[in-house]
DNA sequence: AATGAATGAGAGTTCATTCAT
DNA sequence: AATGAATGAACTCTCATTCAT
């Protein structure tokens, strides 16, 4: 019982600072201000968290958990590798659209500094880009996918296109749903932007370079 | 000569500021620190800037002003759209691969706040997407590219392909150089990653959302 | 309990201003030596003010609400103008010359800017001055005051004495008590510096000039 | 003649000194402020005074020098007391009638703190008293001053109502000629407030204290 | 467990003054 | 004599964190 309210003021305290931080940013919003939106004391947020910065960070680490953990589920359901791209695609653009302040402290306040970007460039972000690299794999394997496609190149240009479809939304004051994108993106992304060589079976001139070191 | 000293003066003071800030961030960076990285007395800063917050900026719009004309000036010099998008990603891998620091401030400090990120859209980025949507436009008017693609997403994924390329060249420990990615990016933004249905016409299942408000 | 030791930090952080601001100036004090002599951390101060400026005018006003509203008892306590007048004039002298600290704030400090004396003489001046136009007033009507004389030239003639004794005295090195002035000057107020035309009913030759809008 | 251009570059910055000091308060008040109005550079000012505070200081002293020398001129053409005296207040509030910046930075300015409060008060505030003093005492001698009255009180009661009177004149939104009050003001010194005791030569009961160091 | 008053280090900015030109 | 760019000390106020209650 006492764990489970003393869950329920840890929640809460997550929530405003998601409300707080997108509405002021990390830098911008003040520890008092997060704990006023919560309903709770100053120091009570110290109970919970290290400090302000730890509440971001679990905040990030928390929410990414369940996403990754859900993706890959979603992914387990799914037999080809577009069905596959598009579910977690569908996902990461559902997840953000559902909820614009969220998608704020995503987008724009995670990107704080180098000294977060790393942290979560190494934990969790990680995973997600294994997660697609994988699904790659697989598609490549089983002869979906372009075999001569840079795996690490492909997942940067599907999770760029998406962050960037995110961060569009964000900013923009038009109202659309954002998980509508989805399979445009995915589309795209799969079928390339040129017109296809249909006479020949010649390919685009642009060389595909080989490149070594690109992983993370 | 006293307006040449001033403006040596001022280039030092924004090229300090980029060293500071990409080492310690936006706001973990005292203006003191750029001062004495610049060589001038703290104040003197406020003889060339309005404040902090106007040094990032002013670094940001100077950057870009140049970045976005030269990249045109590369643009009319060539004919092909997919010629003109691989010299666009050349030039923007090539500008900030060869200046980590620059890379670090554009990629992570300027993202900062959502109230920076509305500025920065709304000047400049907003011109450098015009300028990829005005050369996919032409590219599908011509016929290289494809008439069904919704330029505004495929704008989004080219951008943040390369975005989230830069990022990733950022953090990572491996030294490699930016700009060999330019060509596979944009190699695989357009033939796509999926392997063409060689048989029939069939198009990959996924269909291609007529989405309206996507723009920024 | 809290409330009363709040109250009392409080108007600790008062007295200490009241001597700061005396021996330093208003703006020769530095928030921190208010802080320091009041015993509290400079921040504690920006709990119970809004700034050094706050400090400034509330001190003014909280002496000058209970002043006033002494004097009015006084006034209400005795029958005669010539008496009432004496009363206001020996509380007057008597506050400031009790506390020197507090009489260099209020004829020197407060009167740091046009910005200030406009506040000041908005609020509890223009009470001040009231009740002495209405003993006037009432002296007149009663018949102990000449009925000839302008209440409002009269009214600033009174303060300015007081004012200039208590000037006077704070810039004087010799140690007297400022209350015994106040007979003397009241003395001198009532019954003019000239000696009267006896002989005759004339009136000493200054015209008395009706003049309209004096009043603050 | 390079003599004369010196000694009008001088008086364009005192003259500045009086308008921006006026508007803006001493502290309020940047040096770069006085030069931009004087029309010189700011370094320029330093070669006519030692610094900002100079400037007040300076501009205090030539002024008062300049008006107390007039008014001695003034008294020693008048032959009686009350005529002297009423000469001297014409002097008072015509000088600072005419000119409401220059009253602003005597009446406010000028009282920014003790330090220079005790300087003035050292100097020509000495001169002014001292002048006041003599005609009193004179009129004392001659008889048209009552002889029980405490000359140094006297000196002051009427100061410090002429100061008040251009205080208040001052802060008052209403426009009158400054200089209309000195004769009620003069007349109010004189005969004072009190109805006299015509049937008896009874004084009123107020006492004359004796008292001693009342002198500044 | 919770509170919130108190702390105090820290930083952006201003501006009187200097001095090379 | 005059300039005005440069200096850098100084100061107010903020706010993350602590800890007595």
């Amino acid at each position: 019982m006492a764990r489970a309210k003393a869950q329920d003021k840890r929640r809460r305290i997550l929530e405003a600072a998601v409300s707080v931080f997108a509405r002021k940013g990390y830098f911008g919003a003040r520890v008092s201000d997060v704990a006023k939106k919560a309903g709770v004391a100053d120091g009570t947020i110290y109970l919970y968290f290290r400090g302000k910065e730890d509440v971001l960070v679990r905040l990030f680490d928390e929410v990414m958990a369940e996403h990754v953990a859900k993706a890959r589920e979603a992914v387990h359901a799914l037999a080809s590798a577009p069905d596959r791209l598009l579910a977690i695609a569908e996902r990461h653009l559902a997840v953000l659209g559902e909820n614009r302040d969220l998608a704020a402290v995503f987008q724009v306040e995670l990107r704080q500094s180098t000294r977060f970007m790393e942290r979560f460039t190494a934990s969790w972000l990680r995973d997600y880009f294994d997660l697609l690299d994988e699904v790659i794999e697989e598609g490549q394997r089983d002869g979906t996918l372009r075999a001569d496609v840079n795996r690490k190149i492909a997942a940067k240009m599907l999770f760029g296109a998406l962050d960037e479809t995110v961060t569009s939304w964000l900013l923009s004051e038009k109202k659309y749903r954002l998980e509508d994108l989805a399979a445009p993106v995915v589309d795209l992304f799969l079928r390339g932007a040129a017109v296809p060589d249909q006479a020949s079976g010649a390919r685009p001139t642009v060389a595909v370079a080989a490149v070594g070191g690109t992983g993370r």
